[in-house]
DNA sequence: TAGATTGTTAATCGATTAACAATC
DNA sequence: TAGATTGTTAATCGATTAACAATC
């Protein structure tokens, strides 16, 4: 049974990490052919408080069950169904060199409902060709591209010199979600939406955290 | 200069995130040749609270002078310092797919310390091969590897059904640090440091952010 | 000097966790 | 039924922000 809610607040930032989390964990219960779940069972796998799982799920309005829990299937449709996943977006990428290509060839349409309908590259040997299905153009056949087909999402893969140009032009064609992959800090209008995917926040987690467990490790003897 | 000070608590996250935005807004500032910056000039690029950097330079540790602020070049390195990218790792892939090669083929080492000495992967056809100069070998080989090379990072970049399995290989092999690409959720021993670099987590923070976009744009209007 | 910016100390805000009655 | 797990309400914890004296 799912909950009519409003959110009216922003999700906060970890608990949409946290949800992408939960999502795969679903989906390998799935595959599994395992059909019920609970906070307490996805706490043991997952090592978050079972509170705290709770909390997240009922954000997605889904109501589980005393003494069973949640349906592994209903979960994972709640939480598609939160983050967008189910509806399905239409989007292009910038930039079809080698993490371009990466992006181009990954099933996202499976499970996050990223259409991938075209690619741009401004090297004139890139474009003209078909990577996984999907036509690369040459960059200066964006506009008119734009103005046939209803785009909800840019990928930004090129270069960083490059990166604050193209993000211009998008915005300037009416694109108003972003997911930037190059290692810059894109300025734009408010009302566009950026989501930096750089590795290097990834990164300066995982080195540091690697530091910290020295130091501790210095300290408190095992 | 630099204030020495004892870091017992674990660094948030958001805090780390930030870190990373922070460098390279700096390289930025220092290819412009702009010396010095202040919390009130970061905070009008980054749309953060000058407080708020403030209290991140804090700690690394990272005095600045009052009316004039930090030198661009200090800042720099304190951060890269306190995230450990001034020390180097060596480091080695899983998995020289698309997105491996990718990896591969970015200068880590110039900024970030990390330096790929070999990569493995399970296919034949991949293997025996040089990819920007780092060979690629038969993942049966690893063990030998690792045995003359200390081995401080493994990147895991194989599809999702072998990652675990990778993951238990490096465990017993020694490595203390993980950084994962693959989309499963790793169980490893706790001394064991993983981070996950999954797109999807920040896919669902795009994509959840347009929902929110569009529902808030109907209650307030502009 | 005057004023911009620092670092410190205290207040606020929001996220996480705890406690527990309700329930299948 | 008994007991595991739910959702709610309240408490705690930590991160962010505010206020302001110190300073070049």
């Amino acid at each position: 049974m799912v909950k009519t809610m409003k959110n009216s607040r922003k999700t906060s930032l970890p608990v949409l990490r946290r949800f992408s989390v939960y999502h795969h964990v679903l989906l390998e219960l799935k595959q599994q052919g395992i059909q019920t779940t609970s906070s307490t069972k996805l706490s043991e796998i997952l090592e978050y408080k079972p509170i705290q799982i709770r909390k997240d799920i009922q954000l997605t309005g889904l109501v589980g069950k005393p003494k069973k829990g949640f349906s592994v299937v209903e979960l994972e449709s709640a939480i598609k169904k939160f983050l967008g996943w189910s509806t399905g977006y239409k989007a292009v990428l910038f930039g079809a060199g080698s993490l371009g290509t990466a992006l181009l060839k990954y099933p996202w349409i499976e499970e996050y409902g990223l259409h991938f309908v075209a690619a741009f590259d401004k090297v004139q040997t890139r474009s003209n060709i078909l990577i996984n299905n999907i036509p690369v153009y040459h960059t200066d056949f964006f506009s008119t591209f734009i103005k046939k087909h209803k785009i909800e999402i840019a990928v930004i893969a090129v270069p960083a010199e490059s990166a604050q140009h193209v993000a211009d032009s998008l915005v300037e064609n009416g694109i108003h979600g972003i997911w930037n992959f190059s290692y810059t800090h894109l300025r734009v209008p408010a009302y566009v939406t950026v989501e930096n995917a750089q590795f290097t926040q990834s990164l300066a987690i995982l080195t540091r955290r690697l530091i910290e467990s020295q130091t501790s490790g210095l300290e408190i003897k095992e």
